[in-house]
DNA sequence: CGGAAGATTTCT
DNA sequence: GAAATCTTCCGA
C-alpha cells in the first residue's frame, strides 16, 4: 500500500509517466495467485492530437476509449487483431484522453503460473510483448476500467532505472499514423543485464 | 448496416 | 512472410 504511487503520479504528463514506469512493478492477483513483473518497455499515446492514439479526433468519448477521458490511474484494456489484449495505464486528469501502453515485463512473481498460462517454459518469452504479458497476467476485458490504486491489478514502486540504461525510440506497429509514427514516444530499458 | 483495419503473435 | 480472428469504427 505504502509502496504504491498515488493518483498524482498518473496525472503527470504522459511521456513523463511512461518514463517513470520503467522499473516499476505491474502486479496482478487472482484466485490462482499473484503474478507480477518489472516494466521494461512502455509507449505514450497523446490523446486527440496523436494519430496513433485511439482517442485521436474522436468527438464523443463513447466506446472503448471512454475510460481515457476519466481520472488517471485506471486500466484501459482492449482487444487487438481479434485475439490479443493490450494493457494501458490512463494518464492526465479528467478530460484529457491519454494513456501509456505497457509493452513488456521482466517476470518476477508467479513465474510457474505464467508458464502455464503462456504454455512455454522460456522466461524471456513470457512477457516480451503487449499480448503476451496480458495472457501471462490473466488480463482481459474484465480488467477494463479497474482502478490501479485499489484493485487486484495494480502498480507498485520497483527499482530505479538511470537514464543511461534507457533507450527512447519511435513506437511499434503504428505505421498508419503518418508523421506521428516517427515521434519518439517509446521507452525501453536497455538489455544490459540489469535484472540478471 | 456492411466493410475494412488494427498499439500482435506464432508458425512455416 | 503470412495466417489467425473479431471488435470497433466509419462511411453510405
Amino acid at each position: 500500500m505504502i509502496n504504491k504511487p498515488d493518483r498524482s503520479f498518473f496525472d503527470a504528463p504522459t511521456l513523463q509517466v511512461a518514463r517513470s514506469l520503467l522499473g516499476m512493478k505491474l502486479c496482478r492477483r487472482t484466485s490462482e495467485g499473484l503474478t507480477a513483473g518489472y516494466i521494461i518497455e512502455t509507449e505514450g499515446y497523446l490523446g486527440e492530437d496523436d494519430k496513433a492514439c485511439h482517442s485521436y479526433k474522436r468527438r464523443s468519448p463513447d466506446g472503448r476509449t471512454n475510460i481515457m477521458y476519466g481520472e488517471s490511474g485506471y486500466a484501459y484494456v482492449y482487444l487487438v487483431y481479434g485475439m490479443y489484449y493490450c494493457f494501458n495505464v490512463v494518464t492526465r486528469p479528467s478530460g484529457i484522453p491519454e494513456a501509456v501502453l505497457v509493452r513488456a515485463l521482466f517476470p518476477s512473481d508467479g513465474i510457474k503460473l505464467m508458464e502455464m498460462r503462456r504454455n512455454t517454459g522460456k522466461q524471456k518469452a513470457l512477457c516480451s510483448g503487449p499480448g503476451k504479458l496480458c495472457k501471462a497476467l490473466s488480463i482481459d476485458k474484465s480488467c477494463y476500467g479497474l482502478d490501479l490504486l485499489d484493485s487486484e491489478l495494480y502498480i507498485e514502486y520497483g527499482i530505479a532505472i538511470p537514464d543511461i540504461a534507457v533507450d527512447i525510440t519511435p513506437r511499434i506497429n503504428i505505421a498508419y499514423a503518418g508523421e506521428d509514427a516517427d515521434k519518439p514516444y517509446r521507452f525501453v530499458i536497455k538489455d544490459t543485464g540489469i535484472f540478471l
